[in-house]
DNA sequence: TATTGTTATACTCTATAACTATA
DNA sequence: TATAGTTATAGAGTATAACAATA
């Protein structure tokens, strides 16, 4: 994780005394916490489907219609391009995704999903959607695009 | 972190067109990439200090006034007992914190900062300030506080 | 000479189980 | 019998460097 599996994530008691602590107001911790909670769900819901967060978001952008080649995907999921082949070995060797050689560049190659992919992809969402409700179960549903809104700008436009 | 450290996490091209697919609306692949890229912050801030965000936290805990045993900070910071003891036995080499036993339960050993890890935890949190104003530098006050807010039911209303 | 994908390797992080001392 | 802390170990995740094919 960065999106890893995490088992333990909502183990902490949350009526502990340690509240009171000053660190539960850093966004640091805070958003460390939350990824560990939504992460632990989402991997747990998609366990069945055989993916994980990683392999679920190489699908999900193969599903795109953007044909990413596979430098895309390592820099947009900031991951190293060794991790992405591992990621796409996986998905190909279920049918899932195809590499497909891009005639103008030999060296590049794009990774499109197949029918059985997209039904997989349709799936996992799902599990997905469910997850995400179970994580934002506090919030309503303002709140929630509220919050995607701040995260999205945090995520994409921090880094330029 | 996970509050790992992610050194990769700002390498992403976020003006890549890989922006237009689904996946950027979904909140749990937002909050991943918050966290990596808050995350390599605080770490590469943190680094001159010898520590990172997880002995970040333990420190801070243990400067709380709180006197947390390591029970309490394996179930508060969603780690195990046995991740603990190595945290508490790097803060204790360095004598920033030291472990008394309980004495109505002698299995139990509270973490409490030395005034040296008080001194420490003062230049982390700076640190942990300027990492969170970079990450946040999209934001203003008023989004930084309703940020804050919103992850913090997620991360400690949503685990009851 | 630089870049894409690939392989190999080492390192960190995480999960699990077993042990001890106390309760 | 159960719990706090500890130790040891294996597995997953991550970083780094080197290589072949192509540009």
């Amino acid at each position: 994780m960065t999106a890893a599996a995490n088992g333990r994530a909502d183990e902490a008691d949350a009526g502990s005394r340690l509240l009171a602590a000053e660190l539960t107001t850093e966004i640091e911790f805070l958003t460390a916490r939350a990824r560990a909670i939504g992460s632990s769900r989402a991997n747990t819901l998609l366990a069945p489907l055989g993916l994980k967060v990683r392999s679920y978001a190489v699908l999900s952008l193969a599903c795109s219609g953007l044909n990413p080649s596979q430098r895309e995907l390592a820099d947009f999921l900031s991951l190293d391009p060794s991790q992405i082949v591992a990621l796409v070995d996986q998905l190909e060797q279920r049918r899932a995704v195809t590499r497909e050689q891009d005639p103008r560049d030999r060296r590049s190659k794009g990774i499109t999903a197949t029918d059985e992919g997209v039904r997989l992809h349709d799936e996992a969402r799902n599990a997905i959607r469910r997850a995400e409700a179970e994580s934002l179960a506090p919030l309503d549903t303002g709140e929630r695009e509220q919050l995607r809104a701040l995260l999205r700008r945090i995520a994409f436009d921090a880094a330029e």
